[in-house]
DNA sequence: ATCTCGTTTGGTAACGTTCCCAAAAATGGG
DNA sequence: CCCATTTTTGGGAACGTTACCAAACGAGAT
């Protein structure tokens, strides 16, 4: 009946220990008013003298919260989805709770998998990058929920934080057209991502409204990869080495890739073409110019995600959607149109 | 007595409804042969009607597997950490483990911090790349551990993986000198960081090894961030413009850094300063030029260190330290000394 | 001294599994 | 058709915690 050896000790040994009885021991450990004050200084000595630390999975199985939250992000090797997942892990940290990270890489099957997982593994709730359509599988998830990213507002009925896209096209269009460039050739993602489409709608919202036709622009689809953005500006070259003069890419790595393949034709950026992305991704500091990018509030992202969860949970939030505003980060990826056109010829015969 | 509305059922609930008790519920689940076809049959169909999913908190409780593993790293938005923390992920994944992912930010405290909380939550071990002088709140966390990274070795009694540094650094040396550095200037990291110790250490041991004199060489200071690395590469260049033709970063960052310094200062990399970084961060792609670099294996690490965690767990292991090849990635950050001394005086006057 | 009231304590039943042991049913041989 | 043996099933107890209820205790009022 002593002690167990080689186990983590038990509020039951704390017990025995402070000749208690383990009520007593859960009421000092619980800091409940129920208690005399010499009784609790016993068991918290005790409690010091054999190294207890609370069983989580035994309280858990007891009081139905487990202090887990569970993130689904497509890639966590992904920087905007690191950047993401470390506002959301601090902001977890604050709460004492504690971070189950998956990556679904984009496939509706490892994200139904990652979400059962987490359903088994009784976290208090999850907060979800969505992939594309599977609707049901978030549906019947039956746990608090908070969407985070583009594809949110496919769930209306769900809590979510995202950045503003629309506000954030707009900036980068705006900023385009003050430079003189109305007409940017656009990098964008494959068809089948919801992304994409969200990405075209605005745009085209956006021409609408400033009086251009959405049919006169130069489109250009790639995957999100840089290898794919290289190969996409290759293309666009070949299709008309001209009249491409900026590039509005849906995405920093495919904006990079962009700018190697400029750099590859013999080209120069910004002077011969304006190159503009979109996340704010680390990476875009460190090109030749500097990627000029709209930059997402990705580690905002992660923490507000977080805050809208715990007040649902916490069930002091029926419903809410967040949306932050992107901001344009200036390197030097972009030229005004009255720069310098002599240089286009002069590179152009090199 | 019947099934409980608005709550996840329990093999209680399936049990009622196939009409056997608990137990028979769950030898039919666990895949027991002590059971007769035609009852697990109609239990697994209970299961599948009633939506059940086996609470993986009492089943731990029980069982004292949890099926958690506790990763703690530096910073998950760290791109190296998260390159890491994704091969572990996929690891753990496809052994049916989740992922609790830790940014220690090179804190001690936050360590013991976030170990503390490991073993509350019961994880059947751990993977920690373990910040600098903590030995003993290693040795009492009393679980699995599988060390990563550069400081394993101060743990010897510990298994762990890492990138055999020795090797990258003689491999990049080697290169250095094959394309006549023979003494590139180091961008160290912070003197209090044992990485760095390391570090210079490995070098030392090369330049003992090659005849050289480790006092000759010119050693600057950062901290493992691009813009340290640019504040050291500055400081070089105002030390003497002219001696530093080749510059050995620890790290990507510090080089990117370097680079940048190296481009505002009006001078060209590789034409008058070579760079070669340590790492292979994915944004070492797309800078101009491309970042030579030494290559540490990143997810590669990951998956080896859940690999030996896992048989640590099961007990097959006893002790292994594990060594994983660094390799050259060459860019274009890198010339021979040969190449164009006449730019140099070119771009000098410029 | 007795009674009441408030504080402090112990006992016990959950939470949902798994595991062991014994009871029941099915099988086979005489 | 009965007994021995095997297969299948049910009834607990346990994992470590929390929560509720009742018992014990002391103190103050009568």
């Amino acid at each position: 009946m002593s002690t167990r050896r080689n186990k983590q000790p038990t509020i039951i040994d704390i017990a025995e220990v402070a000749g208690v009885s383990k009520s007593t021991v859960a009421r000092a450990l619980s800091g409940s008013p129920h208690i005399g004050e010499k009784t609790r200084e016993r068991v918290l000595s005790a409690v010091r003298a054999l190294g207890y630390e609370r069983n989580h999975l035994a309280h858990s199985l007891r009081s139905g919260k487990t202090g887990l939250i569970g993130l689904v992000i497509p890639d966590i090797a992904n920087p905007f989805w690191a950047e993401v997942a470390r506002g959301a892990q601090d902001a977890a940290a604050a709460s004492g709770a504690s971070l189950l990270i998956f990556s679904s890489d984009w496939d509706p099957d490892r994200e139904a998998h990652h979400l059962r997982a987490l359903r088994q593994a009784r976290v208090d709730g999850a907060i979800v990058n969505p992939v594309a359509d599977n609707v049901d599988g978030l549906g019947r998830f039956g746990l608090p929920v908070v969407l985070i990213g583009s594809s949110a507002e496919r769930f209306p009925e769900l809590s979510s934080v995202g950045s503003d896209i629309a506000q954030g096209v707009a900036l980068g269009l705006d900023h385009l057209a003050s430079l003189g460039h109305h007409r940017p050739a656009l990098l964008v993602g494959s068809a089948n991502r919801l992304a994409r489409v969200r990405f075209m709608r605005v745009v085209h919202d956006y021409c609408i409204a400033h009086d251009i036709d959405p049919a006169t622009l130069v489109i250009e689809e790639g995957s999100y990869t840089v290898e794919s953005g290289r190969a996409a500006m290759l293309r666009l070259l070949e299709r008309d080495p001209k009249a491409a003069r900026c590039v509005f890419a849906a995405n920093d790595l495919m904006a990079l890739g962009a700018l190697l393949a400029v750099r590859e034709a013999g080209l120069r950026c910004p002077d011969d073409i304006s190159i503009l992305g979109f996340d704010g991704i680390p990476a875009a500091a460190f090109s030749d110019p500097g990627l000029t990018t709209i930059e997402k509030p990705a580690r905002t992202i992660g923490v507000e995600g977080m805050r809208l969860l715990t007040e649902t949970i916490e069930g002091q939030l029926e419903h809410r959607r967040v949306l932050l505003d992107c901001a344009l980060t200036s390197r030097g990826s972009l030229a005004s149109t009255n720069d310098s056109p002599t240089r286009l010829m002069a590179v152009g015969s090199n």
